[in-house]
RNA sequence: GGUCCCAUCGUCUAGCGGUCAGGACGCUGGCCUCUCACGCCGGAAGCUCGGGUUCGAUUCCCGAUGGGAUCACCA
């Protein structure tokens, strides 16, 4: 078998979204599982639609994903030449021809096809006459004319898909479409083509939206006598109305999901599981679906896109990673609610960001144990990053109800003994084992179960009545910071 | 409307003639427990309909119905 070749060709006219992200990601896996290569292509011949910022965008979210690719980008637009050529050579073989019928024209034979209950489509004026494209030329580009295909009027072509199965097109559902616009630029279906023939594409993964223009485009192949590419259109993916996905749905963007604070493995783990299986599998690492994505195994069915269901898929994925692979991610999170602590990288002005390693704002805070106490309780990291705050107020504010249900006079002793005995533990020995003994000693002393006394001390530690565990969370605060927190809340009672 | 695609719990899906139709999300009962989560155990919930083929159809074929896609000098 031959290297395995697929491209992701995105028209830049917006940003990445939901269902190209997944159409890159299939050609991507079945690439990379193949030790094939993976070709990136824009598809700018619209030049009015197209914008730079698009393009930029639709990197920065491949990127984001980590979808690399191999080769490219190419840019349609700087192949025009190539395109002439070939659509020369198509003229020059009798495959298409030139045609000087005019829009209205053409509009008129659809009107008269439609009167007649036909179905609207150029009705071949120009095939047989054999017009040179000379008249009004003066780049020898622009020629006034159009190009056309000469399509077969009899029979069908067969399209054979990998996932549809073979289907077979009635040619006389096909006209001679335009193949090169009177401005000599091409239309979609040669362009196509012509760079999948010329970039030795071999696997083409895409939206079955392109299934009905694949018989077109295997008419271009066939004129010019190319080997067909194995096909694979892949179910769309509908909106929660089981309409075709749009704006009206939320967010579309590849983008408003990074910034939604979901994570790319998350979301390459739900698009992948959006129209494939593998057995009950649900849970799937980057390199999991690298080995055991097949195009077997792809749905024939168009499926909805379940925000639920990737928020739950977000929180495993969450939950599975190192909190020093989340710690990145964390910070700037936090950064966008205005929450910036100093890092090691920070404080010591010339060395290298070390965003991975524990972090301290000077009180003893550490950053992975933070996020540890917060990986199971966040199901995306702006969750996770709301969920953080309390860690880094300097003066904690306690909520009204919680204080005054909670932060009662008859704490105040248990209270003051917790801090004697945290405090007397040493630096070094300040673990969750001895913090335990320390509160089992406090329960014994004051005749109270750690039910009673955890919530007044979350309330301190916090300022609410939800929060991680008791132990972990002051570990992660550190030994003094722990202390000034209980020693306030002692203080607020005392006031109050 | 023509052409084409599709059809298992609300949703994503497993199933490739004989299964108590399995899993996941969501919903829900309980357990665990220092709160909230996590985790664990359990529950409700599905083969669109009608014809065939077959000893036997969720599974194969045909039709209906329903949903989707596409019919440009857009991609």
């Amino acid at each position: 078998m031959d290297t395995i070749i697929t491209r992701f060709p995105p028209s830049p006219t917006g940003y990445l979204h939901i269902g190209g992200a997944r159409t890159a990601l299939f050609n991507w896996l079945y690439a990379r599982q193949k030790g094939g290569k993976f070709v990136l292509r824009i598809e700018d011949t619209d030049e009015a639609r197209s914008t730079k910022e698009s393009v930029d965008a639709i990197f920065e979210s491949l990127e984001w994903l980590g979808i690399d690719w191999d080769e490219g980008p190419y840019f349609q637009t700087q192949r025009y030449d190539i395109y002439r050529d070939y659509i020369n050579k198509l003229v020059e073989s009798g495959h298409a021809y030139y045609c000087d019928c005019t829009p209205e024209e053409v509009e008129a034979m659809r009107e008269e096809a439609r009167a007649t209950g036909k179905k609207p489509m150029y009705n071949g004026k120009c095939r047989e006459l054999n017009k040179k494209p000379n008249s009004g030329s003066k780049d020898g580009k622009s020629t006034n004319m159009v190009v056309r295909i000469k399509a077969p009027k009899m029979g069908s072509t067969v399209v054979d898909d990998v996932v549809k199965g073979s289907t077979a097109f009635p040619n006389s559902e096909i006209d001679d479409f335009i193949i090169q616009r009177s401005d000599g630029s091409p239309m979609y279906n040669l362009a196509v083509v012509i760079d999948d023939i010329t970039m030795n594409i071999n696997t083409i993964i895409r939206g079955d939206d392109h299934l009905v223009n694949t018989p077109k485009q295997i008419i271009i192949y066939n004129a010019l006598e190319a080997s067909l590419p194995l096909f694979a259109h892949v179910p769309m993916v509908l909106g929660s109305d089981k309409a075709r996905l749009s704006k009206r749905h939320g967010a579309m963007s590849v983008s408003e999901y990074k910034d939604m604070g979901f994570l790319p493995d998350a979301m390459l783990n739900y698009l992948v599981r959006l129209g494939w299986s593998h057995g009950d599998q649900e849970f799937f690492t980057r390199q999991e679906l690298i080995e055991k994505f097949s195009l077997e195994h792809i749905g024939r069915s168009p499926s909805m896109f379940d925000m639920d269901k990737l928020t739950a898929l977000n929180a495993k994925h969450i939950q599975s990673k190192s909190p020093s692979e989340l710690a990145p991610i964390f910070l700037s999170n936090l950064h966008k609610i205005g929450i910036t602590p100093q890092t090691e990288s920070n404080l010591e002005t010339n060395s290298e960001p070390k965003l991975n390693k524990n972090l301290d704002n000077g009180l003893g805070l550490n950053l992975e144990k933070i996020i540890e106490t917060l990986q199971p309780r966040s199901k995306t990291m702006v969750e996770m990053a709301e969920a953080s705050k309390f860690y880094f107020q300097e003066t904690i504010e306690f909520d009204e109800s919680a204080a005054k249900k909670f932060l009662k006079p008859d704490m105040v002793d248990p209270l003051k003994r917790s801090i004697e005995y945290i405090k007397a533990i040493a630096l070094a020995d300040f673990s969750e084992k001895n913090l335990e003994d320390v509160f089992k000693k406090v329960m014994e002393e004051t005749n109270l179960k750690f039910g009673k006394i955890a919530q007044p001390l979350r309330v301190a530690l916090t300022g609410s009545t939800v929060s991680p565990g008791i132990f972990e969370m002051m570990l992660a605060l550190g030994k003094d910071r722990t202390v000034q927190r209980i020693e306030r809340a002692v203080g607020y009672i005392e006031i109050e």
